[in-house]
DNA sequence: CGTCGGATTGAAGATACTCAACATGAGTGG
DNA sequence: CCACTCATGTTGAGTATCTTCAATCCGACG
């Protein structure tokens, strides 16, 4: 059975013959295997180890409130389960094994040996691209499981809490300078409903959008509309973290 | 005015003055500016520089055949566009400005520079966060812009392609023992919706879902319907792009 | 042979779309 | 300063896709 990740990889660039070794050593030191619908990994998981898929089918998902829930992506042979843990902290979403799924196991020194290479920026920005990743799956949970009105309100919730961290959001204010069609096309809806959807909002005295402003009149209730839960931003120091602490009473 | 990325970085961990330094450095050295909409990268670009927002909103988006389009990801100040294109090769989708937005451009040879300090293997595996998220930002035009049997379709069709990639995919049948209530899960359709879809798919001898495998029984058609274009996977030496090559008249 | 999860089908209803008209408001030129 | 224009926003009516609820079917497995 040829290793899956090596052929994926290999999908980049040649690997030399060193490199091979290495990363055939890193994928058959240790396995474990998953019976279908067993989890490989929970939300909130913090493992010290990473999982690559070997064999099997799993799928990240996440779980909403109302118990509806999204696969964000399949994961098959050669797939890297969750390389995010080692930089984000926990996992904010699940995955779970559909087939019988065999994955390798890699143990955390190894991880560590990669990670200490990298200099403290180059971890940052790995870091940032793994955080705009969990804002990608958030938005296919937004388009798969939200309708209209709870689409708008999490993309409002979000934008928020991203203007918070770079500290331009006074007074629950923010620039938005789209036009109905653009933000139609940003969550996969017509303008026209756009429109009214927005239109509920304002009449609820949530938003308001005037002068290329978005004016959030009521956070607190917006992100009980929206089900808006930060965890998936990874914020860690930040003030827009403690203005959620302060201001949503779903946190408590 | 206070540094976003530097803002934005510290979410993660506190940098050291002299890492303070070179984000500042990075994005104070040349700045370039965009009218509202107006192109910051197109699609197929393989820039030498990256470009990270400092004021303004921009947005990343996919064009559709049909003349619609899906906005993926707002980029706010703080944000980085394009760090994918130096390890993916080129932009699989365009950036556009939404207001006035003024970006900070880095030269090729600075991240030239922090990309020497990885050794392959963390290359290659930066890659493969990137492809991912690659694929994420497809599930978003999906879920957007595509009905049900497109939906299906492509999702079929990617799923044909990455396992092709790992060698997986003889005959072009591959592993697929999700239930109808999964790939519902997955497509955010109904079990309901997707059964009725996948009669239809199975009434136009495209695909056929048998005892846990997916039979592709016309890739090319099945490529159609989904308007299925591979770029976005970033293939580059494998079988997988050969087949593509060889099957989707799509390409010619 | 019975049971149970999953697949299939029907019918009714909701969310969102299309098409089309009309309103508003900023900017332009007479 | 007003008339005109053009893009954007707003509203209505009819329609389509997709959902919900419910019944039935099928096949694997004890």
């Amino acid at each position: 059975m040829p290793n899956p990740l090596l052929m994926k990889l290999e999908q980049f660039a040649p690997l030399s013959l060193h490199e091979q070794e290495q990363v055939t050593e890193l994928t058959c030191r240790r396995r474990a295997t998953f019976p279908p619908r067993s989890d490989i990994l929970r939300e909130g998981d913090h493992a010290e180890t990473i999982h690559i898929v070997i064999e099997g089918l799993a799928a990240r998902y996440k779980n909403l409130p109302d118990g509806s829930r999204q696969i964000t992506a399949f994961l098959i042979p050669g797939d890297i389960c969750d390389l995010e843990v080692f930089v984000l902290g926990e996992m904010d979403h699940g995955i779970q094994a559909i087939s019988h799924t065999v994955c390798a196991v890699v143990p955390a020194e190894r991880i560590k040996e990669l990670l200490t290479e990298l200099t403290s920026l180059t971890r940052a920005l790995w870091w940032s691209t793994m955080t705009d990743s969990a804002v990608l799956r958030e938005r296919i949970v937004d388009h798969g499981r939200r309708d209209a009105r709870e689409r708008l309100a999490h993309l409002f919730c979000e934008m928020l809490t991203r203007y918070q961290v770079v500290g331009q959001a006074p007074g629950d204010t923010i620039p938005f300078p789209l036009t109905q069609e653009e933000l139609a096309d940003a969550t996969g809806l017509t303008s026209v409903h756009v429109n009214r959807t927005l239109r509920m909002l304002r009449d609820e005295r949530l938003v308001e959008i005037r002068r290329g402003e978005l004016h959030i009149l009521d956070a607190a209730k917006l992100k009980q509309v929206a089900e808006f839960d930060p965890t998936y931003l990874h914020l860690k120091n930040g003030r827009a973290e403690r203005e959620h602490a302060a201001a949503a009473p779903l946190n408590a």
